[in-house]
DNA sequence: GCGGATAATTTACAAATGTAGATTATGCGG
DNA sequence: CCGCATAATCTACATTTGTAAATTATCCGC
């Protein structure tokens, strides 16, 4: 039942997003594809992967002399977590002030104010059962 | 035109929010209101809001022997900043599964649907000018 | 079987964060 | 004016995070 609610710093969080679009990968596949953004050695990343296997949110499987990563978490999951720790700390678990904190904060055209509204269509529907 | 992004852990979190609560304010009426929840002795107070004024966060003036304590960011600051944090790492800064992530990992009810549905209604016309 | 290329391992170190004890200063009530 | 309660300051230390160099292991092609 216990979901151990998945918290990611900035630099795991670039590292999990190129695992995700990688995976099953090695260390250097990623470090590779984050070279250009970040300016990471090898040795960074691969540090910064181990140190995710250990927190849970990577696993590694030895295969000669390869090491090679997946994601032990899914993007919505981590996705999830963040969004809950935003959700809990910065607005006491009140979703509407979050919202609204959402809508205040960016330009949003007409088009993306009826999308949400869709998605919220959408959801009461599926709830309503 | 910068705002600086406000980036707070958690720790400071609670910090502010006591602050906002009470301030103008001392540290150790922010440490008694602050114990029940986290245990944390005077000294942990005192350093994290010292360190917050470091980083701007919260500004200090000594009065007499007393040193008061005053928020620089606002809540609504404060919150932004954390939102756009999830939003920028979390979603790559696309609003729309940011919401749909909300809507899915909480079971909202009807009436909860509604209010969000209507500060969108609100927004569209705010929004049409 | 050997040398290179590539990957892994080990070790390091600074900054940030979380936590607080020990020491010192200070204002107020008697 | 002195002692006490309270607050402030100073110092400390462990853990986590960010970053990486140096060293070592290992496979693959020749």
């Amino acid at each position: 039942m216990s979901k151990p609610a998945v918290e990611l710093t900035e630099s795991e969080w670039s590292i999990i997003k190129a695992v995700w679009e990688t995976e099953p990968c090695t260390a250097p596949a990623i470090q590779e594809k984050l070279f250009p953004p970040t300016g990471w050695h090898y040795s960074t990343v691969r540090t910064l992967m181990d140190r995710m296997v250990t927190k849970g949110v990577l696993k590694a499987k030895k295969t000669g002399k390869l090491t090679i990563y997946q994601s032990v978490v899914t993007r919505a999951q981590a996705q999830s977590g963040e969004l809950f720790y935003a959700l809990k700390h910065a607005f006491n678990g009140a979703l509407t002030p979050m919202v609204q904190c959402l809508l205040d904060s960016r330009n949003l055209n007409a088009d993306e104010l009826a999308e949400l509204e869709s998605l919220i269509k959408a959801k009461k529907k599926s709830a309503k059962k």
